[in-house]
DNA sequence: GTGAAAGCGCTAACAG
DNA sequence: CTGTTAGCGCTTTCAC
């Protein structure tokens, strides 16, 4: 059986196939403790040996299995980030800032896409609670709060962007009611009477502050909220197109339009376009992200810009602070949001 | 030791932390190797057995520890897919694909972002050697063909859309030549004479392709090539847009542009708005991929739509031979590919 | 500075 | 049908 293996010519392990470090210990005659020592580098080996072991790994191209040094260790050196979609560009620089971290602190980044399905979200998580990785990054759940708060007080686990209303978790986000509130008014302060707002209701953290956000502004301005003028939607184009048609197709149709989404108000420029209506002169309309498209449309789009970048490394940051104490009070972390105009709410550019 | 472990409460369980499979054979009152046979579903296991032991799982919320499977049955049912960058919205239907039918045969798909660097690619592959997953998809690489011929011979990966130019490896890909030999064609059918190409210099495999189509139509109709018609890009906007302005600031300026990303077709149809060319009048502009985007855009995009999701699901099958004998032979399947004119090129629609 | 041996959590062969 | 046991590949005491 496994003699078989120890006949084998060293030429084989050339190729790399199946070589353990029972493998490695003999090719270069010490003991598999004195191999993982090296791997690990531990300074008592001596220098000979050291060399003498490296020598073997280099030639034979030996990586260490990763499972069988993971369940000795109890850890993985891997989170998982689970996000909703992969259709929307917005996650990409969030990415890149959880990897840039991630990596800072050693930790490698698997990234799983849950389509939005409650069974494959499970399933991801699974990977959580089979320890597969060591913690996980949620950019959206389809669980009930009381789960997520469950798994969070089990496992190294938090949220970002949209965490579950009513969990017990840390998040990373932005003031989403406070960024809505403000193009509200600076819609309001521009004489709009007519604002409508293109929702959504899926991601309910993000949602309901930004309408909240929407009513709060209205409210304050003495302008009745009008229930026609909210509409809610999935974050498409062709949902931004539709549903800016019914707005515009009512008696009083509305002077502005404010969209969760950039493709909502791409979606929605759409529309304004084929009913000849001026974008930025007759219906302003505002998305939300910053994705790259806005400011290469035409119109150029204004938008609201999350710090993307930064709210992948707070995540992390978040995680790791689980990572020491998984008992740390849950903290929700706010960044800051800019409001961009553009063309598409009148500016020059 | 572990007797403290054995210990504990039958309350800590209902917890699921840490829980193994000791511990459940404990409280079943039965053996590991029992729970084990429920785990797996063998069927010789009494039904009393069997629904003691599925009480207690359900009841501690117990899941197996992945390693210690992965370890013993060298296997993880994972598979990696490896994509270059995040911010094309080109991958994101693929991967349903992959998803759906690596999901068929069982295994769970995860993604790394390699953000086209070296390092990170190889980090990543390295969950390959190390056997964390059983087989990799990759959707670009940096390595060379000699490194992923290595790779390909020694463990189940495959490569799809972007294969290695000269790598002995499988792969799902569109005609790209043929693509844009039609679509050079159609434009000088039409009477065009100056015909641009913004092309790129990271993806060799689609782009040598394709800028060969260009050629090969070219000749065939007696134009002759123009190098400063032909420009070399990165996929963005940005570049889309300056190409664009170099290109219609020559002496004799070209009245279409073919972009090997719908990007670059959006940031050169930009370029040319501003200096006042009608699309799909002037000049015309087609790109590469029917992103969503490009049938919202004004004015709609033309583009060429490569069969996305069965791209994915062919890379999974691909895959599946290599996991059932990864000597099999090398193969190449090439999916069709649809060129779908739109506004931007002078139709209606 | 080094090696022998235990054991991480699991499955599978074997014995009963 | 069930339990005992070996061992997957690794790290880490503990002796020497």
């Amino acid at each position: 059986m496994n003699s078989l293996c120890y006949n084998r010519l060293v030429n084989d392990y050339t190729k790399g196939d199946k070589m353990n470090i029972k493998d490695v210990a003999r090719l270069a005659e010490t003991s598999v403790a004195t191999v993982s020592r090296v791997m690990n580098n531990d300074p008592k080996v001596a220098k000979v040996t050291r060399q003498k072991v490296l020598a073997i790994i280099e030639e034979s191209g030996y990586i260490p299995d990763a499972k069988g040094r993971s369940l000795r260790t109890q850890r993985s050196n891997k989170i998982l980030v689970l996000i909703p979609t992969m259709s929307n560009q917005f996650y990409s620089r969030i990415l890149q800032g959880v990897e840039a971290k991630a990596e800072e602190h050693g930790y490698q980044v698997l990234v799983a896409i849950t389509n939005l399905e409650v069974i494959q979200e499970e399933k991801y998580l699974d990977m959580l609670k089979s320890r597969h990785v060591d913690g996980a990054i949620s950019f959206f759940s389809t669980l009930d709060p009381h789960q997520i708060s469950e798994i969070a007080k089990k496992y190294p686990f938090v949220q970002c962007c949209e965490p579950t209303l009513g969990a017990d978790v840390s998040s990373a986000v932005i003031d989403n009611r406070e960024a809505i509130y403000e193009v509200t008014q600076d819609f309001i302060k521009k004489g709009h009477k007519r604002i409508a707002m293109i929702s959504g209701d899926y991601y309910r953290f993000s949602e309901e502050a930004r309408e909240k956000g929407y009513k709060d502004a209205l409210r304050e301005a003495n302008i009745k909220f009008d229930d026609s003028l909210l509409k809610k939607s999935f974050y498409r184009l062709k949902e931004g197109e539709s549903l800016t048609v019914e707005l515009m197709n009512q008696k009083n149709p509305p002077t502005a339009i404010i969209c969760v989404s950039d493709s909502l108000a791409i979606g929605s420029i759409t529309a304004l376009h084929k009913l000849e209506k001026k974008v930025g002169k007759d219906v302003d309309v505002i998305g939300f992200d910053n994705t790259s498209i806005t400011s290469f449309y035409y119109p150029t789009i204004s938008t609201i810009a999350q710090p993307r970048f930064d709210l992948g490394t707070t995540a992390v940051d978040l995680l790791m602070e689980k990572f020491n104490d998984n008992n740390s009070t849950n903290k929700k972390v706010i960044l800051p949001h800019t409001v961009i105009h553009r063309e598409s709410t009148g500016c020059a550019k």
